[in-house]
RNA sequence: AGGCGCGUAGCUCAGUGGGAGAGCGCUACCUUGACACGGUAGAGGUCGGCGGUUCGAAACCGCCCGCGCCUACCA
């Protein structure tokens, strides 16, 4: 065999491989599912196997890669991979969004900056010039996905607006529509004055800003002397009151319902009535009434049967029922004006300062207007009620009481009783959108009588007369092809292949923020319109902050571009995002980021990425993220491409050799046995935890791993035996180490998917070549298409324990190294009485390695200490060492005092519990016991190190 | 206002009834042959407070304090 030994580079080069591994991946079509869309085998090996399907959340096509996203598909990327490599045929699904209103407004800020009006352009060269943009830019986000190495079957990448999609869009609302589950009406909708469009609940972000109340002064209409005062923050919309409301049981006003007042400004008369609405702790107590601009007031109005008054156009500006002289005005310039008027009049009583919510919306962030208009609506209580019904729930007494078990599992298992608040206080959906890009709503209105007409395609009659009827000139809310997604990708409303195998899917990942925009839309959309749910499990993740745990936001400038830890960055690109948002500290920010990265973040990789965001994930509301953070990520990476390294090297070295080749490997010994066991022990947790989404233990149990039982422990006492001149031994130890290495590598694939894979590339061939595998040859190639690791053999505790012996003897000769000072380079001779019945065979046995971790000459097997000796008392061991030689005996007599202090607490500990009658009698047996044990051992402990402590005390006279 | 969650070492967080843990940071020492993106040893904690349940509470229950998130209302 001439392999000849390569050098190992000391760090692994993410920048050039990643790039090569991922083309690797795809040129092998690692990602493909194991059958094409039509149903034909692309994978014969698991054409027949169970499916595992997970949906992107498709990212907008005007996004950008941020850290949320990278979390989440870093999470789906971990689970398809892992059930990939578990033998299940896995399908990740990839596709983008066409983000209505974020969309068009991209596309309308270039044609601003080329000077064109897109009013003036017209509705389809607009739309032509998004679909341009989108085929540009569109999926720029993808790509990054494909740096972050994500495994997507990207020959089915969708897009909400592609011809499947939009026939699913069509169909849905159609039978929605033919149900009576899409209705049209006039309603109160938030309403975005910029983009001139209706906007869901869901688009608008409420915040408490500080504002004024103001007292305004309504004369009575027959005696213009007497007056009710009304509050109100919107004095502008006053024009549109209709009627003064008092509260039926407000004394203070009860003799006024029934007459009229005189409205300020304008002179018209309206009536004052009595309405619950009116709440006599607020303001003065009276509430003007003004249906066209407020969504109480709109009901009120209808319960009294008074007409709204729009005083609005859509661009917030005053239409042409108020005043001449506030015709055309904006909202808040009328504001102004109406206030001056008001208080010229002597009709303004007082302006106080208040605080309130005030919605905006999520895109354009102006305050959003209550507008009344014709719009789109869902019915969602009939599809709430399914989707309660599917979680388990029966309605009874008014409540939703849980009663079966749910139809999806939520993970963490809080969000179920969040889920079901909304679902039971839900309200209707309104879905039609005042904008051009988007799904137009298939809906046709006749000309003259106003009939609809609503189908799948343009109907028969439109085609016959198509100058006597028009299309709806609204689109759809973006989320209405989004609750589709699951099912459309998959070919709904067709029964095609791909939805017969792989719908309904098993996961999903998604951030809490859009639980109700999206996660219970779409199982109101799967009940609906499949009687299926579109997943078995949804995984909500924390929400990724900063590390003084605020949300990452452009606005705030406090984002980790993701790409800034792929690529790197320089110090100028790390204060960017800063100088774009200028937040109030933002000098302060600059200089500090100047000083914490003056030349710049060095670029970790994807892997590191990766694995930070696994290894940080917690159980809690937020993960707190630092560039800090994402370094001791990438020192991770590079401790496993090290220790990797320094097994494969000794791999590489031995098939060099001529020596050896055809010499048996030693059977595994007790150290082997361990380290198997440890093994096993990590496959069986990291199972676990990969099943029950418990992605941060996962991360802790791999690091452990990695880090202390194979480099710490199991690397470095194989040293001795990589370079032993016993073929066999050497054989033996290279057999342990590059099969748990094969594994570790397999274990860790789903998350690191790079460096393992790289690895891989190095570790089988050699393994092959020497035929040192432990059990079977690995089938494939590509690290990407193993098997995910399975444990050998039943939980082993013996094993573990008897290692533990000797990794407790080398520490104590550690500690005693340290007190006294001596120096790594002086070997020293110890003396050892052992006294648990393997402490003598284990010392033996790893004699070499045991002596090379402690940096020893020999160690000896004594009877007896003898006297002026230090020594370090074990369950297991004694350990002495000569103190004449090394040790300095004042720090060494400190040391004693320090353990006898923690024992001697450890022991009154156990004492008190001993002595407690109570907890003899009552413990379990097996806990007195092991209590009775743990007070003896700290006793004799004690004993020993008293005596010894004593003469040393003398000694040191 | 209601709901949900959190409070454990300087920082970020594990720890669901029986001897307080990890990583980072800190201190001291170490260029030893995989790794200084490393190694060894060490310092550091009335587990937010009070009460209860229990033989035994960081953990379970109640109240309080502090923080975060969500929902609704706020003329």
């Amino acid at each position: 065999m001439a392999t000849t030994t390569r050098e190992f580079p000391k760090r692994f080069d993410f920048r050039e491989a990643e790039p090569r591994i991922y083309a690797r991946w795809i040129d092998a079509g690692a990602f493909r599912a194991a059958r094409d869309p039509e149903g034909g085998v692309v994978d014969p090996a698991r054409a027949d196997a169970r499916p595992f399907t997970i949906v992107i959340p498709p990212p907008n096509i005007t996004g950008r890669l941020h850290m949320g996203h990278a979390l989440n598909n870093t999470i789906q990327d971990v689970l398809i991979r892992y059930k990939r490599m578990d033998g299940h045929d896995a399908l990740w699904v990839p596709g983008t969004d066409h983000a209505g209103i974020a969309t068009q407004t991209v596309v309308k800020k270039q044609l601003d900056a080329e000077g064109i009006d897109y009013r003036q352009l017209g509705r389809e060269a607009t739309v032509e010039r998004i679909w341009q943009w989108r085929e540009q830019f569109g999926d720029q986000i993808l790509s990054q996905l494909k740096k972050m190495g994500c495994s997507c079957d990207w020959d089915r990448t969708r897009f909400t607006m592609d011809e499947g999609l939009s026939r699913a869009v069509r169909e849905a609302f159609v039978r929605l529509y033919e149900a009576g589950l899409v209705y049209r009406g006039k309603r109160i909708v938030n309403w975005c004055p910029v983009d001139r469009t209706a906007l869901s609940d869901d688009e608008v972000e409420k915040d408490d800003e500080r504002g004024k109340m103001y007292d305004i002064r309504y004369p009575f209409e027959d005696d213009p002397r007497e007056y009710l005062v009304v509050s109100t923050t919107r004095p502008e919309t006053l024009f549109g009151d209709v009627a003064v409301a008092v509260n039926p049981d407000d004394e203070r006003y009860r003799k006024y319902v029934g007459r009229n007042v005189r409205l300020p400004l304008q002179g018209r008369i309206i009536p004052v009535i009595a309405d619950e609405h009116a709440d006599p702790e607020l303001g003065t107590g009276c509430v003007k009434i003004t249906p066209a601009h407020d969504p109480n007031d709109f009901e009120v109005g209808e319960r009294h049967g008074l007409e709204p008054v729009d005083v609005m156009h859509e661009d917030a500006t005053m239409s042409d029922v108020v005043p001449e002289q506030y015709r055309g005005l904006d909202r808040y310039a009328c504001r102004k004006l109406a206030l001056r008027e008001l208080e010229e009049q002597g009709l303004l009583e007082a302006v106080r300062d208040h605080t309130m919510a005030i919605g905006r919306s999520y895109r354009s962030k102006v305050p959003i207007e209550f507008r009344l208009s014709d719009q789109w609506f869902v019915r969602m209580g009939p599809l709430a009620e399914q989707a309660l019904s599917a979680s388990g729930y029966v309605k009874r007494d008014g409540g939703w009481v849980r009663e079966g078990e749910p139809g999806v599992r939520l993970h963490p298992s809080r969000f179920e009783k969040i889920y079901l608040h909304w679902l039971a206080n839900i309200r209707d959906w309104c879905i039609s959108r005042q904008i051009w890009w988007g799904h137009r709503i298939p809906a046709w209105y006749h000309r003259e009588t106003g009939e609809i007409l609503v189908d799948r395609d343009v109907p028969e009659r439109v085609r016959a007369e198509p100058e006597r009827w028009i299309q709806e000139q609204d689109v759809l809310d973006t989320w209405f092809s989004s609750w589709l997604w699951p099912m459309s990708t998959l070919g709904w409303p067709e029964r095609t292949a791909d939805y017969e195998r792989y719908y309904p899917t098993q996961v999903l990942s998604t951030a809490k923020d859009i639980i109700f925009f999206w996660v219970a839309r779409m199982n109101f959309a799967g009940l609906q319109f499949d009687g299926r749910l579109p997943y078995a499990d949804v995984y909500v993740h924390s929400t990724i902050t900063d590390e003084r745990g605020i949300t990452m936001s452009k606005s705030k400038g406090n984002g980790i571009d993701p790409l800034t830890l792929i690529e790197g960055a320089t110090v100028e690109q790390l204060q960017q995002p800063v100088l774009e948002a200028r937040p109030s500290n933002t000098k302060a920010l600059l200089k500090q980021i100047e000083k914490r990265f003056p030349d710049g973040f060095d670029a970790v990789g994807a892997d590191a990425m990766r694995w930070t965001l696994i290894y940080s994930i917690n159980e809690g509301e937020r993960v707190r993220l630092s560039l800090d953070r994402f370094t001791e990520g990438r020192n991770f990476v590079t401790k496993l491409w090290n220790g990797a390294g320094r097994v494969i090297q000794a791999l590489e070295q031995e098939a060099a050799r001529q020596d050896a080749a055809g010499v048996a490997p030693a059977e595994p010994g007790d150290k082997d046995r361990w380290l198997l066991a440890r093994l096993d022990s990590t496959i069986r947790d990291c199972r676990r935890h990969l099943d029950g989404f418990d992605f941060g233990a996962m991360g802790q149990q791999l690091y452990h791993f990695v880090w202390n039982d194979f480099c710490s422990w199991a690397l470095e006492l194989s040293k001795t035996r990589f370079t032993s001149d016993d073929h066999a031994v050497r054989r033996g130890a290279l057999r342990v180490m590059g099969s748990a290495l094969a594994d570790t590598l397999r274990l860790l694939h789903p998350v690191i998917p790079f460096v393992t894979e790289e690895l891989w590339a190095r570790l089988r061939p050699v393994m092959d070549g020497l035929g040192l595998w432990l059990d079977r040859q690995p089938a494939a190639e590509l690290l990407v298409r193993e098997a995910f690791p399975a444990p050998r053999r039943p939980a082993q505790p013996e094993v573990e324990e008897r290692f533990a012996i000797v990794q407790r003897f080398v520490v104590a000769v550690r500690q005693l190294r340290a007190t006294s000072n001596i120096k790594d380079n002086l070997k020293i001779t110890v003396q050892v009485k052992p006294l648990h019945d393997a402490a003598r065979p284990m010392l033996e046995q790893l004699h070499q390695a045991v002596c090379f971790l402690a940096r020893l000459d020999a160690v000896e097997f004594v009877e007896q200490r003898s006297p002026g000796m230090a020594a370090q008392y074990d369950d297991a061991f004694e350990l002495y060492i000569d103190l004449g030689k090394y040790l300095d005996l004042r720090e060494e007599i400190a040391r004693l005092d320090k353990e006898i202090g923690k024992l001697e607490g450890s022991l009154r500990q156990a004492r008190a519990k001993l002595d407690n009658p109570g907890f003899v009698e009552r413990a379990p047996a097996e806990t007195v016991e092991e209590m009775r044990r743990r007070a003896g051992s700290a006793e004799t402990q004690l004993a020993k190190l008293r005596a010894t402590r004593g003469e040393l005390a003398e000694l040191a006279r």
